[in-house]
DNA sequence: GGACTTACCGAACGTTCGTTCGAATATCTA
DNA sequence: TAGATATTCGAACGAACGTTCGGTAAGTCC
């Protein structure tokens, strides 16, 4: 259920008046009893669009995809926001905002700093086989917004990487260590966004299994199995 | 001097005559004494092309764009390539083979599994950030290319990938360890790939400390210093 | 039942896109 | 220097693009 949670606006973005009547904004889900008609139609046609420019990209999407893919006429599209950049906008938005929340949600259940940091793992891992299509969008269409909307894309980047270099510190301080946080934070932000360009569920790992042993790897490199797998007959006698 | 050396082709995109004369193709570069006016033209044209797909991305960048870049007409480019899709595909193709000849070359000078991945690491981040423009070109438009071109390319990355996984099988078997190559081999790529999201030379260290760094987080982790780093005073006693 | 809002649509606008055509100039060779 | 070849160009093509205009039909409220 990918972008099903989307924040109403005061206004449609043409202006015959207010769907949803002045309304403060909130949080609605597709499943959310307090839900409008028009906020689930909306959610709907975001998850479509999310699926488009996964499949095609930002700037090779047309809004006659989308059309075609809704089933909506090209006009009709633009009752429910004012612009292809919006679209996106309202795309990448919701996605990270939603991530964000189920971490702190996660992180709030263990004060252990190598713990936490596997929970950090596992929470971007689990969301992102959840939601491939949304998470390619905002990862890969990371420079595509501009000014405004690429600024509060880019605020709410900056909060999820300072959360992270937070836990990396933590576990610094706790264990004793040195080392550079931001190239931590850096590489594993590498490690677990790039799984968009090779993940196959049909041979890959799930979720859970990929955040344990990219957390292993991530923590003790290849080269200290840990508890884990070290092999019985071996050169060490 | 990215883009330099381009594989020339009998005859040019336009069908006037042949500009090379029938000669075979073979590697030319912009510094190369036997390469043709025509090569170092075209190999002009295409890092002008990288920079600008580099900014603005495949489907965003105009040819347009192209002419104004290099001073020349919308209609002068073609005689150098046929499409804005070949343009991509001797982009990446060029890059792509430059840097597996130049990765071939370093490791034929160890023999040591650990220090054949790390000169994988530093191979791939200095060409890296030696040509930002073509690497993230290559990186960024993985899925642009179609049919047969995106098939040719798409051949040069397993060699590259299956390089990496011999490395890191032979790693395994020295040590006596046992991990997934394929996800070790994967983690890495994404840790060294992302960088094209992330580096300012202005304030991250070059390719030789990054390197380093990174064949150490991959190697060691975040919790085993190794002979490296680790803080005098701390909770160790 | 009339006024208003919500939700949508057909048709078109102006722009930009990749590409091509026919011709003109520059460069080289004999 | 004549002729061929290599290189470049102005102008235009048709297609596709994001967006807008003026409407219509159904629901809601007094």
């Amino acid at each position: 259920m990918a972008l099903a949670t989307v924040e109403s606006r005061f206004t449609p973005a043409r202006l015959p008046g207010s769907p949803s009547g002045g309304r403060k904004p909130r949080h609605v889900s597709l499943n959310d009893p307090g839900s409008t008609p028009h906020d689930r139609r909306l959610a709907e046609v975001l998850e479509h669009a999310a699926r488009i420019f996964w499949e095609k990209g930002y700037e090779g999407a047309s809004m006659r995809d989308l059309a075609r893919a809704t089933e909506m006429s090209l006009a009709g599209l633009y009752y429910y926001f004012e612009s292809k950049e919006e679209l996106l906008f309202l795309i990448q938005k919701h996605t990270f905002t939603t991530i964000m929340e189920q971490l702190r949600e996660r992180l709030a259940e263990s004060a252990a700093p190598e713990e936490r940091v596997r929970i950090f793992i596992r929470n971007h891992l689990e969301y992102f086989l959840s939601n491939k299509e949304a998470m390619k969008v905002l990862t890969h269409e990371d420079e595509t917004l501009r000014n405004g909307r690429g600024a509060q894309i880019r605020a709410i980047k900056r909060q999820y990487y300072t959360i992270c270099l937070e836990l990396m510190e933590d576990l610094r301080r706790a264990k004793g260590l040195q080392f550079s946080g931001r190239l931590a934070v850096l590489s594993l932000f590498g490690m677990i966004n790039w799984i968009y360009t090779w993940h196959n569920p049909r041979v890959d790992a799930g979720a859970e299994a990929l955040a344990r042993e990219m957390g292993d790897l991530f923590l003790h490199g290849v080269l200290h199995p840990g508890k884990r797998k070290r092999k019985s007959a071996g050169p060490r006698v």
